[in-house]
RNA sequence: GGAGGCGUGGUGUAGUGGUUAACAUAUUGCCCUGUCAAGGCAAAGAUCGCGGGUUCGAGACCCGUCGCCUCCGCCA
C-alpha cells in the first residue's frame, strides 16, 4: 500500500508517528516558504505541511501541485501548533509534516468544484459523473447507502433469512408497468422481460420451502422518470411463510426504526408507526402515502357547508359531493386585502392544476373581533361560522381553504395543497422522519375505460378473510391484506399476504377481465405450483433508493445512485442508449422501423 | 403525450432592444513561513445551447429545435 493510514483517521494519538498518505489535493494554500495541502481520500481530509527550510525538495514538488492532483506523501504526524487547530475538521488537531512529496498523476482543472458545495447544472454533473462522485456529499451518500444495505442484510440474516438471487432475464411479471424486453438470439422473434419485481419467483421460493427469503433485487420498469423514480432501481424484496399481516409489518417496522436510528442517526417521530386505513388516509390527507411529519388534515364539512347559502356547496352536497376544508395556520396573518387575494389566487391556480374548478376561502383576522374575509363568508350565518371554526380548530390569522368536487378530485386537491402549504409553512424539515402504515386497501379499482376491475396491487394479493364473501357479491368493497409504508410523503415499502389457495386464485382472473386461457399462458407455472403444498405466505418490498434518499435528506433519487439516468432515460456520460450495429440486429432477427418524422415540414 | 422553469467565460450568476456583455469564483504568472473558502498584484478567458425571423440594431422580442429539471398522464 502507498498509505499507512487514511487521511480521515489521523488524531492526536498518532502524533510522533511516521506515516504515508495518498490521495487527491483538495486544496492548496501556498504561503511561499510553507505550503499547506489538504489531502483528501474517501475517509476524510488531512492537512499536510511542507516547509521549505526543512525539506526543500518536497517543497519544490508541492509547489507544482494543483487541485485534484494525485499525490503520495511521507512524513511525521504532529499536534498542530498552539492556536492553529481546526475544529471544523475531524483531523483538525494534527497535521503531517511531509519530507517527501511524490506526484502520482496530474489532473486537468475539473469542470466544477470538487471542494465546494455549489449548485452545478445537472447536465455537467452527469457528463462528469466520476468527478461528481468525488465530492464529499456524494461520497457520504454512497457510504450511507452501503451502510443501510449492510445493516439490512445483517438484520435479516440474524433472523434466519437467506438471500437468494433470481434471474434478470425472465418473463413478464404482473406489476402493471411497461416491460423492458431483451431479444433472444437463440430463439429468434422471442423476448425476455426484465423483472419489474421478483414477485412470482419469491412466491415460488415459498412453495419450495425456504420460508424466509430476501434479496436486494434490481428491478426495471419502462415508465417515465421522476425525481423519485428511475428506470432501474433496487428493491429490498422479502417473503415469509406461515405469517400473518402483523408479522411482516412488525418485522419491517423494527428494521426501519433500527436503520433510521443506528445507521442514519435520526429518530422516527412516531413509534410505533401509526396505522391508517386507506380510506382515512384519503379523507384526511388526500393521499395513500401521506406525509405525517405535519398534521394539516382536511376536515369534512359537507353537512355544515351544504346548509350554507353558497349555491355551489348546496348543490354539490345535494349531489353527494364532499365539501372539505384545509386549514392553513397563520397564513392570512398580517396580509392586506390585496395580498390576501393574491395569495388565494395562487393557491387556486394550484388547486385548478390538480383538477379543481375553483377554490373558496375564508380568512380569519388577526384579532378575535376582526371580520372574516373572503368571498364566501357572507353565505354562512354567524352560528355556522362558529361551528366551522370549532370543527377545523381555526385560530385568528388562519386561512381556510374549501374544496368540493367529485371525491377523487377533492382527494387530489387536498394532497396537492397540503404538500404545497407544508413547504410554504416550513413543515418539511428533511432532518425529521415520520413513518406511517397504510392498510386495508381496496382489492380492486374500477377501470372505466376497460369496464373491469384492476387489482390495486397485484393479482396475488389475498383478500382480508372477513371480506372474502364480497368477492362474489361486491368486489369493489372487498379489502385486501395489503400494507404500504409511507415515509415523509413517499411510499417506501409495500406488500401483502398472498393467496395460497388455487381456487381463490382462479377466482381472481375473471374478476380482472382475464380469461383462464390467457392466465394459464402467462401464469400457468404459478397455478401449477400452487397445487403442490403452498404454505400461507406474504411479504413486502421496499425501494432502497428512495429510503436512502430520505435518510440522506436528499431532494431526489439521483443523489443516492452512482450512475443514474436523466428524465429522458439517458446516460449522458456514456451516451446510452445508442443505436445497435447492423450485425447485432441481424443476429437478433430485428429490423428497426422508426416512425416518420417532421410531418409538418413535408406538407409545405 | 402534455404543462411549466432553465440554458450567458471552466463554474455560479447579473444583464430594463443600443454597454468595450458585468460580478464572484476557478484558472495562469509573480509575491508571501501558520494557512485552512488563505491573502496581495497582474493576466488570460464568451461565436450569450442551436436554427430561422422581427428590427436601423437582438443575449434580450417572436417561431422552431435540442438538452436538463419539476410536475400531470404513466408508474405504486
Amino acid at each position: 500500500m502507498l498509505k499507512t493510514h487514511t487521511c480521515g483517521e489521523l488524531r492526536l494519538q498518532h502524533a510522533g508517528q511516521r506515516v504515508e498518505l495518498a490521495g487527491w489535493v483538495y486544496r492548496r494554500r501556498d504561503q511561499g516558504g510553507i505550503i499547506f495541502l489538504d489531502l483528501r481520500d474517501r475517509w476524510g481530509i488531512a492537512q499536510v505541511v511542507i516547509d521549505e527550510s526543512a525539506s526543500p525538495e518536497a517543497h519544490d514538488a508541492a509547489g507544482q501541485l494543483r487541485n485534484e492532483y494525485v499525490v503520495h506523501i511521507k512524513g511525521t504526524v504532529r499536534a498542530r501548533p498552539e492556536g492553529t487547530a481546526n475544529s471544523e475538521l475531524s483531523t483538525g488537531e494534527v497535521e503531517v509534516v511531509a519530507d517527501e512529496v511524490e506526484l502520482l498523476n496530474p489532473s486537468k482543472t475539473p469542470p466544477f468544484y470538487i471542494n465546494q458545495e455549489t449548485k452545478i447544472d445537472e447536465t455537467v454533473r452527469m457528463k462528469y459523473r466520476y468527478l461528481d462522485l468525488r465530492r464529499p456529499r456524494m461520497q457520504d451518500n454512497l457510504v450511507l447507502r452501503h451502510k443501510v444495505v449492510k445493516f439490512i442484510r445483517d438484520f435479516l440474516d440474524e433472523r434466519g433469512f437467506i438471500e437468494i438471487e433470481t434471474p434478470i432475464l425472465f418473463k413478464t411479471t404482473p406489476e402493471g408497468a411497461r416491460d423492458f424486453l431483451v431479444p433472444s438470439r437463440m430463439n429468434p422473434g422471442t423476448f425476455y422481460a426484465l423483472p419489474q419485481s421478483p414477485q412470482q419467483l419469491k412466491q415460488l421460493l415459498m412453495v419450495a420451502g425456504y420460508e424466509k427469503y430476501f434479496q436486494l433485487a434490481r428491478c426495471f420498469r419502462d415508465e417515465d422518470l421522476r425525481g423519485d423514480r428511475q428506470l432501474e432501481f433496487t428493491q429490498l424484496d422479502i417473503e415469509m411463510s406461515f405469517v400473518r399481516r402483523e408479522d411482516v409489518m412488525d418485522l419491517i417496522e423494527e428494521m426501519m426504526i433500527q436503520v433510521t436510528e443506528q445507521v442514519a442517526g435520526m429518530t422516527p417521530m412516531f413509534k410505533p408507526f401509526p396505522r391508517i386505513t386507506y380510506q382515512e388516509a384519503l379523507e384526511k390527507f388526500g393521499s395513500d402515502k401521506p406525509d405525517v411529519r405535519y398534521d394539516l388534515a382536511a376536515v369534512d364539512v359537507t353537512d355544515l357547508a351544504g346548509k350554507s347559502a353558497f349555491p355551489v356547496f348546496v348543490s354539490n352536497a345535494g349531489e353527494g359531493k364532499p365539501i372539505k376544508v384545509l386549514r392553513a395556520p397563520g397564513l392570512a396573518g398580517s396580509l392586506s386585502g390585496t395580498q390576501l387575494r393574491k395569495a388565494a389566487e395562487e393557491l387556486e391556480t394550484l388547486a385548478r392544476s390538480a383538477g379543481a374548478k375553483g377554490l373558496a376561502w375564508m380568512a380569519l383576522g388577526e384579532k378575535e373581533q376582526d371580520e372574516v374575509k373572503g368571498p364566501i363568508g357572507k353565505f354562512f350565518t354567524i352560528e355556522q361560522k362558529v361551528e366551522l371554526f370549532e370543527r377545523t380548530g381555526a385560530q385568528p390569522g388562519d386561512l381556510l381553504l374549501f374544496m368540493s368536487d367529485q371525491r377523487e378530485v377533492v382527494y387530489n386537491v387536498i394532497d396537492t395543497l397540503r404538500r404545497h402549504l407544508a413547504n410554504q409553512l416550513g413543515y418539511t424539515d428533511p432532518t425529521k422522519i415520520a413513518f406511517a402504515w397504510v392498510i386495508d386497501f381496496p382489492m380492486f379499482y374500477w377501470n372505466e375505460e376497460e369496464q373491469r376491475w384492476d387489482p390495486s396491487q397485484h393479482m396475488f394479493t389475498a383478500t382480508l378473510p372477513e371480506d372474502l364473501p364480497l368477492l362474489d357479491t361486491d368486489p369493489g368493497k372487498a379489502r385486501g391484506s395489503q400494507y404500504d409504508l409511507s415515509c415523509n410523503g413517499y411510499e417506501v415499502a409495500g406488500g401483502s399476504i398472498r393467496i395460497h389457495n388455487r381456487a381463490i386464485q382462479e377466482k381472481m382472473f375473471p374478476l380482472i377481465g382475464q380469461t383462464m386461457e390467457r392466465a394459464r399462458e402467462q401464469f400457468g407455472h404459478m397455478l401449477e405450483a400452487f397445487e403442490y403444498g403452498v404454505p400461507p405466505h406474504g411479504g413486502i418490498a421496499s425501494g432502497i433508493d428512495r429510503l436512502v434518499m430520505i435518510l440522506a435528506g436528499e431532494p431526489n433519487i439521483r443523489e443516492v445512485i452512482a450512475f443514474p439516468k436523466t428524465q429522458q432515460g439517458a446516460d449522458i456520460m456514456a451516451g446510452a442508449p445508442s443505436e445497435a450495429e447492423p450485425k447485432q440486429l441481424d443476429e437478433l432477427s430485428i429490423k428497426v422501423v422508426l416512425p416518420p418524422k417532421d410531418d409538418k415540414k413535408s406538407d409545405v
